[in-house]
DNA sequence: ATAATATATGAACGTTTGAACATATAATCA
DNA sequence: TGATTATATGTTCAAACGTTCATATATTAT
């Protein structure tokens, strides 16, 4: 049943196959795995993540966003794009200016969780090195 | 003040100056989110993310997750060495055999925020489309 | 209507990234 | 000792990514 999974990439003996059935059994669903890298991904640029904070505080128009993150309109219209498709952020018109903020609460938990790591980590680093 | 920090690459006018301000006084650290999308950026690759979702299963070895993943044992080697350096696993040596696991509890929380996030759109998704 | 402004979007470009391949290191075994 | 095995690492290459520039759309103001 695990030879039907494996395949010619891999170029390597199992050294531990209860290990490796045990794990693969547990595992989550694939797609779930993509989905997961994804949305990660989304999260990992400095400008997004930028974005994000800021959209925390209050929604904000693209104008504001780009002046306040010192960068081009077009930069951080791309960017919203990418945010909105992931429905990660949410905006509405009002006249010419378009406002954006957050669609969704899990967001923010996953960016605290996040922030606590890296706060963490770095306390870490500043005691060894 | 904000025009200290105000600066070329900004080709937009500010339009709600008092918003400007206000995010840009509770927005967290520039070094913080730097080191925070570089932390999701790690998380943002499929294989990165099931070998770390293998590994919150049990320690492996490089083979066995190479196995596990159907990937070259080269791959696997690479990635794990960049989720060294973000001390994100760690590892011990058997003999030629090289064993990794989890180095911190945060991770796991991260990416289980992750994965509630991504159910809960998928759900929506599949109501809606 | 025309001009001005806010936003969106397409194309181009340079950079980054992940996998493949070859090879090096280190440990075990014959 | 030499062969084998597990892992690490340097290089190369194609694909993905983010920004810029030019331009399109839409809304308001004159």
């Amino acid at each position: 049943m695990i030879k039907d999974f494996e395949a010619e990439r891999c170029d390597c003996n199992v050294l531990h196959e209860d290990v490796v059935k045990k794990v693969k059994l547990k595992m989550p669903q694939y797609t779930d795995m993509n989905d997961l890298a994804e949305l990660f991904k989304i999260f990992g640029d400095t400008t997004r993540i930028n974005i994000l904070s800021a959209l925390f505080e209050e929604e904000m128009c693209v104008c504001d966003i780009a002046y306040l993150l010192n960068m081009t309109q077009s930069a951080i219209s791309h960017q919203l794009r990418v945010l909105k498709q992931a429905r990660i952020v949410k905006n509405r018109k009002d006249g010419k200016v378009v406002f954006y903020s957050l669609d969704d609460e899990h967001v923010k938990r996953i960016i605290d969780q996040g922030l606590i790591h890296v706060n963490e980590n770095n306390k870490g680093r500043a005691l060894n090195e």
